[in-house]
DNA sequence: CGTTCCCGATACCCCACGGGTATGGCGGCG
DNA sequence: CGCCGCCATACCCGTGGGGTATCGGGAACG
């Protein structure tokens, strides 16, 4: 049986008419005769009443007509369905992203897609960078958003793209001494108790960070370590010491806390987005478009890449 | 877009090799990389991805795969319940009936009916033999169980056996006169309130006693009219008159009822069953045949019929 | 680094079948 | 009784689905 026999029985029982109903679907009436013959002997019952006051579905006819206007309704929705996965306009976008990515980037740029893009489903996890490049090289996520490009095995099959910057900020409670300073000096971090990342979790982080301190470096080995901003904003309001962190914090400041620029000015690792080189997926494709029309400055070094 | 299609995208699918899925589907490889890549023409949309590692879908094929399986599943569907439909085995069965027929005749019949067709929607309507038959002819019915055959306009469009056949009885209250007597002359009615079912709803069994009980018919023009015989019996059990019915209404007895023999014997019409001579309906040809099984002397008044 | 193997795509051929035209059979109606 | 409308049958044709042979390319060997 193919889709033509559902297509034409359901034509007669529309027109109750070979004539017609052979004209609507585009085809000479005994071809019509033949082929629904032949849809009545494979079923192995009649299907339709010929009677002098016009074609008839019998009760096996009514049986067969309604499935098949649902089978028909599928096909045609299995085509839809799949142009539409296609062009990226439904299926599914798993992210993982880093807590400060929340603070400047991800609203408009997931706000912007959502709009775009009302029938994807987004799946966003908040993790750390290491563990998102973990999780995008085993196939769990589709893109991460991180502190620096992933290292370490797999990450040649990976492509990231730059899509922020930012320096470093000092950040202390209104108790502290550093508070209502403008800026503050690396040298002066050396003594402090500091507040910064976890290593395992940001390597990038804590690598730049350790290059970058030169002789104040050394406070990073008995450094609390605080899983994203809002935690180092808290510890940092309970007076603990001083938070390091991107100066994209600013945008969760809480009054009990007081931020400082970092003299000489340090640039933290760039925040980069990741996906899997060989990733043809078409949603993939428009969260990467969404992200260029987003972020200006991303164009050139995602153009290269083949459009699914 | 032909299921061809959709069988080639699955089979293709669960091997994820094209010589594998051409040999399940019983062509070979050349063909069906052609048929697939006019699908993915059609859909303008790739729905494999032909990877060394093997073939894999796409998004948008797991879009497609999904409802094509829905899709076939309905077209297989719609065939079997074709089938069955024909067989007989599902549909709808519309039985108008006499009240009397559910003390004898219908509960074994509709009871082995229901046990052998397990899936056919039995709708059951108690109504007088004269409603029915207008039921019936209008297409509100499809087979009725009254008493005598339908007469008037439209009476030659059906076709009607006779299942069974009852004498009349009279029923008394237990205080009444006759009550403890075995038989009743039909001269003894004469002067006695009658209890009858009422002369437009059953016209043949009107005419009928009119024929029948002689000098005592006068009695008919003062009669009492109840609808069916659970009303005559209780009429009877106050006293008011003796009941006429059928003797099949002693199954319904009731303990403050007596039921006399009436003498000499009369032959109430017959119980009839009818049906729209030119309805091809399986399940009616079913139900006449569970009928013709189940009423010993049936079978040679309907074997004329040619099954649908 | 060449050889081999495997797999999907391409090229080309054929015939089965879907669809066309002409016509027959038949019931309804004027 | 003859005409007409409608579906079935008969017969022909062209397309396209499916066949075989072969190519191209990537992976896995020695």
């Amino acid at each position: 049986m193919e889709a033509r026999h559902l297509r034409y029985a359901l034509a007669l029982a529309e027109h109750r008419h070979f004539g017609r109903a052979a004209a609507a679907v585009g085809i000479a009436q005994p071809p019509l005769s033949k082929q629904i013959a032949a849809l009545e002997q494979e079923i192995g019952a009649r299907l339709f009443d010929r009677t002098p006051g016009g074609v008839f579905p019998t009760a096996a006819g009514e049986a067969f007509l309604g499935r098949a206007r649902q089978a028909l309704a599928e096909m045609a929705g299995a085509a839809l369905d799949a142009e539409r996965a296609a062009r990226g306009e439904t299926g599914r976008l798993r992210l993982g992203f880093i807590g400060s990515a929340l603070l400047e980037l991800l609203p408009p740029l997931l706000g912007r897609f959502g709009r775009e893009h009302p029938d994807v489903r987004l799946q966003v996890h908040e993790m750390s960078t290491a563990r998102s490049a973990a999780a995008l090289l085993d196939g769990g996520l589709d893109v991460t958003i991180g502190r620096g490009a992933p290292r370490g095995p797999g990450a040649e099959d990976l492509t990231s793209v730059t899509v922020g910057t930012d320096r470093l900020v000092a950040v202390v409670g209104t108790g502290h001494p550093y508070a209502g300073q403008r800026s503050v000096r690396v040298g002066q971090l050396r003594d402090q108790q500091l507040i910064v990342a976890p290593a395992d979790q940001e390597p990038a982080l804590r690598t730049a960070l350790r290059d970058l301190l030169g002789p104040a470096a050394s406070a990073l080995d008995r450094a609390v370590e605080a899983r994203d901003v809002h935690t180092i904003l808290g510890l940092a309001a309970c007076g603990i010491g001083v938070g390091l962190a991107p100066a994209c914090l600013r945008v969760a400041a809480r009054p009990d806390t007081w931020i400082c620029e970092v003299r000489p000015r340090i640039d933290l690792p760039e925040l980069v987005m990741s996906f899997r080189a060989a990733d043809r997926s078409p949603v993939l494709a428009e969260f990467l478009d969404t992200t260029r029309r987003q972020c200006p400055g991303v164009s050139a070094r995602l153009d290269g890449r083949r459009r699914g």
